[in-house]
DNA sequence: CAGTGGTCTAGACCACTAC
DNA sequence: TAGTGGTCTAGACCACTGA
């Protein structure tokens, strides 16, 4: 029937684009009421399937809400979210351009220590691998990564070289990620910390607590802390 | 000509769990590749376009890849993602179900110093509003707001009284909110924001910076401080 | 009740990929 | 060339909302 244009964007985005800008524009503000999909598919003569996914995606967004039998509306964007990306340190590091250098301080094999097995998901006192790596960038110290590791999800754990391949790009071979929460926070540097990491003790740092799950229960706890001068979290959104 | 159940899950969402499943038993892992959309078709007897839903949103979750002409992957998770919020300091503590105090220590008119104006997007030496504000929660310090404020866009701001409601409440009423970008670092807490914190000069604190944006631009920047040891950012994700 | 969004179908044409 | 995903249509039935 009507023709479908070439080398153009699909049309559920023109649909898209056209919402957007009324929104951004002013022209439709918090809690306006939007065209109907009926109305939309008047307008820019497409079929209401077309219309239905354009709608569809911008509340999966957030930039609207949806609700049968009354009709869209333009949300309230009342918090700032946006998606925090952790990435691995050698993937960061060699996006900036910039050289990655690990230093294995410790590695092997030990009894879990007391609150250490809860964060597994073992009991108490089950033996655990550890290891702490210090992480720099152009010879700069940028991260320093204290790590438990369930040896059931990583038998070969300790035979790794670490210079090579980071923990988490070899977790991530051997047991796929399938969840993970996380915790940051501001924390002071201990003695320990602040000399790995050339700081005085009591220096602020940004501290990363992170817990990964894979089909076989939780793979791996780490603490990841930075020197809180050399490290920063950056995000954005847009409507 | 097929029965579409009542009181059951969607169709497109039996397919989502069945793909699901098999990623998180270990049945197809990163990189395999997935039964196309013929084959779902044939499999659960819906049509192409429930599938191709079903798929597109797997993938817009970042759950599997999908390549015309080649098939649906299983995607690496490398990342650890998830949606970062950051709320309203008072709707924080509320839904804590804790008492949330503001006291307002500065507000008023000036010029923009040195980077301020460049932040609101303001010609150098532009007048703005500016307001600091401690919110304790049940009566402790957690947060030193300090603010820029665009007067072009809540002429009104001096007006207000923050005690009653934040500053981010009334932005957000007069200016919807179209975008946004945050910074999170950690710092150690200069004297000033050390004493109004209870803190001692020097102590680690996290620090969210952030500009916000409305259909007339930039509206405000701020700067909140937090003591380390009471603010923490969580979050998760799962595949 | 009329109007809204939620879901679904059975086709269709296209661009792309791999063989 | 055969098979893949990308997009689109013109219907349809349903649950829900508000007047």
């Amino acid at each position: 029937m009507t023709e479908i244009p070439k080398e153009l964007s699909p049309r559920y985005t023109l649909v898209q684009a056209h919402l957007r800008e009324g929104i951004k524009s002013g022209q439709w503000t918090v809690g306006d009421r939007l065209p109907s999909e009926s109305e939309l598919v008047a307008q820019f003569g497409v079929s209401r399937m077309t219309v239905n996914r354009a709608l569809r995606e911008l509340e999966q967004e957030g930039l609207i809400r949806r609700q049968q039998g009354a009709g869209s509306f333009v949300a309230p964007l009342e918090r700032v979210a946006s998606t925090l990306v952790i990435r691995d340190i050698h993937e960061e590091i060699a996006a900036r351009g910039h050289r990655h250098e690990a230093e294995l301080l410790q590695l092997g094999e030990r009894r879990a220590r007391r609150g250490e097995a809860e964060r597994l998901g073992l009991e108490a006192g089950a033996r655990l691998f550890h290891s702490r790596i210090l992480h720099r960038e152009n010879g700069l110290p940028l991260q320093l990564e204290d790590r438990l590791v369930n040896p059931a999800c990583a038998p070969d754990y300790l035979a790794q070289d670490f210079r090579q391949q980071t923990p988490t790009a070899y977790l991530l071979q051997v047991a796929p990620l399938t969840g993970a929460t996380y915790q940051i926070e501001a924390a002071a540097a201990n003695a320990e910390e602040a000399q790995a990491l050339g700081l005085s003790a009591g220096d602020p740092c940004l501290v990363i607590e992170r817990s990964s799950r894979s089909h076989g229960g939780t793979v791996t706890w780490v603490r990841l802390v930075h020197p809180g001068a050399r490290h920063v979290l950056t995000g954005s959104f847009e409507a």
